[in-house]
DNA sequence: TATTGTTATACTCTATAACTATA
DNA sequence: TATAGTTATAGAGTATAACAATA
């Protein structure tokens, strides 16, 4: 009873057809479930996930250009704008113009953006390490190792 | 080059930290990517992947009640509603109320709409068995079994 | 009282194109 | 001319709550 938010309806028995095997069907509903138990288990702390993921991705590339973060996270260019400038709003991101290229802007966390993350990183972590339910740790496992070949992280950097 | 929609920055080597092994993260990423391809694919015939599967599940279930069918695609009950109507109103779905209960719809295929399923069902299936790109055929089947897992879709029926 | 679907509202996210300033 | 970012606008999707009809 905790699988899905608004289970009114029985929804067990009813065929899929050719969707039972499709890859953008399933990732899809499999999003949805995952993103369901994301928020259960760290809407309390005040995250977004989206959000959320910039701020650690400018953590970990402290003066990273706003266009190859909207590129990496896969957000229109039009959009991060907006999400930055929320972020800035809270005083959690930094925007820098430098001289060499006054096109670009740079991002950096603010101390209180890296307070931020640090406050909220044990929780997201816990989270990657559950299993969600139905799964063995070794699959939940193989399936995180398949979305990074999918998605070319495979060997990739950190 | 076909990758990414909008790659105006090379978004290489990027450090995503934690989120490389965050299964939320990753599931998102991964969703976006593979319904890049899917518009890429299937765009040119005027399906969404959204109303494409509602049609596809209410032509697998003639009369399946319109609350069943939200729950099983997860899309909460006031959004289905308007969903159904946009069928109605392009003729592709029947609605009926039972005098058993007068509360409920139960949702059909029209012929216009068995047949725009038909039309597409071909480029679907054709889509569904591409690998993407980076992946072999065989780590694609894991990938679908694993989310069928994830969903509790294994053993369940079609 | 509980259930099913509807309506209304607001907010997020996405898509597109035109615009600026810089290079 | 091309690039980086911004603005504006429209649309899709989602969340929430109040509501009507029926059980």
């Amino acid at each position: 009873m905790a699988a899905t938010l608004e289970r009114e309806s029985p929804a067990a028995d009813v065929h899929l057809g050719e969707l039972r095997d499709s890859l953008g069907f399933l990732m899809r509903l499999g999003q949805l479930r995952v993103f369901e138990d994301y928020f259960e288990a760290l809407g309390p702390y005040g995250m977004r996930p989206g959000e959320f993921s910039v701020l650690v991705v400018i953590g970990h590339n402290p003066g990273i250009r706003q266009g190859v973060l909207a590129a990496r996270l896969m957000i229109k260019r039009a959009h991060i704008t907006k999400v930055i400038r929320g972020l800035e709003d809270q005083g959690l991101v930094t925007r820098r113009i430098p001289d060499e290229d006054r096109r670009v802007v740079e991002l950096t966390l603010s101390r209180k953006g890296q307070a931020f993350v640090a406050e909220r990183a044990e929780a997201l972590h816990a989270f990657d390490f559950s299993v969600p339910a139905g799964m063995t740790c070794k699959e939940r496992d193989q399936l995180v190792h398949l979305l990074q070949k999918l998605l070319g992280l495979s060997k990739g950097d950190t």
